[in-house]
DNA sequence: GTAAACCCAGTACGTAGGTATAGAGTCAAG
DNA sequence: CTTGACTCTATACCTACGTACTGGGTTTAC
C-alpha cells in the first residue's frame, strides 16, 4: 500500500496543501494515519477522493453536499436510487437558478430595448425602470 | 425639505439601519448633513436611492456596479448610451451564467439518465462519472 | 552538522453583503 | 432626573471556499 505525504497528495490531485487540510477539517477527507511527528499519511485513494470532490464541485455541488454524497457512498444501506435522488435535487436546483437568471435577463432586455441611447438622463428608460416600484 | 433620521430612512426603505451605514461606508449613499451630536440627517431622496440600489441588486448588479451606475447618473457627461452599455454588459454576464448552468444541467441529466436506480453502488453510473477524469 | 525543504496547529485574510454587539453619548417624556 | 429609545463608532461575526502567515518542530541531502 502506497503511503503519501500531504505534498505528494497535493501535487497528484492538483490542489493546495492548505486545501487538503481544509477538506480534512470539513470532514471530507481523512489521513490514513500519522507519523510519530504527527505528519499526515495518506493512501492513494485520497487523491481519487479529491478528484471526486473537484468534479462534483464543477457540477455545482457544495462541499456540504459533497460530504453528504461521500457518506452516502460509504453507507452500505445506500442504493443507486439514493444517489440519483441527490442528482435530481441538484438538477432541480440548477433549473431554478436558470429560471431566475432568465427572468433577470428578460427584465434587462426589456429595459435596454426601450432605450434609444439618445436623450437626457432624466428620461433614461433604464434608470426610470430602476426607480419604479417593480422592475419586473 | 424633509429631514429624516436613519431609523426613519430604514423604515421607509425597508432595510436595516446597519445596512444604511454599510452603504454609506461603501460610498453608495451619503447623509445630507449631521446634527451637533453627529446624528445623520437624510433627505427623502435617500429612500429613493436605497430602493434603486435594491432593485438593481435584484437584477444581478453588484454593489460595486451599482455604485458605478449611480455615479454615471450623477455625471453630466453621461449619455443614455452609457447606461445602456452597462445594462448590455450585465445581460451578457447573465447569459454567460445561464450557459454555464445549462451545461451543468446537461451533465447531471446525462448522469441521472444512465442510472436505473438499481444495482450496487460499485456500479452506480453517477458515482462512476464523478470518478472519471472528465465529467462533461 | 547544518541548511533547505518539509510538516504541524492555529490564526488571519480575502470576497460579497450584510448583521450583531459593545460601549458610549444624546434626546424626549414623565 | 431618570428611564427608555435613539444614535454614534468600531469591531466582530456570518456563509462558502479557500489561501496565507506565524512560529515552531522534523527530515533529508550534502
Amino acid at each position: 500500500m502506497e503511503r503519501l505525504t500531504i505534498s505528494q497528495v497535493a501535487k497528484r490531485s492538483g490542489v493546495n496543501i492548505q486545501t487538503i487540510r481544509y477538506y480534512e477539517r470539513q470532514g471530507l477527507l481523512s489521513a490514513m494515519s500519522r507519523t510519530a511527528a504527527a505528519y499526515r499519511i495518506f493512501s492513494v485513494e485520497s487523491v481519487q477522493r479529491i478528484r471526486f470532490i473537484k468534479r462534483a464541485q464543477e457540477l455545482g455541488f457544495s462541499l456540504k453536499e459533497i460530504k453528504e454524497l461521500l457518506s452516502l457512498r460509504m453507507d452500505t444501506h445506500t442504493t443507486q436510487a439514493d444517489i440519483r435522488k441527490q442528482a435530481q435535487t441538484k438538477i432541480a436546483d440548477v433549473e431554478r437558478k436558470i429560471l431566475h437568471l432568465e427572468a433577470i435577463r428578460a427584465s434587462l432586455l426589456r429595459m435596454a430595448e426601450n432605450c434609444s441611447g439618445c436623450g437626457s438622463l432624466e428620461d433614461c428608460p433604464i434608470l426610470e425602470s430602476l426607480d419604479k416600484e417593480d422592475p419586473e
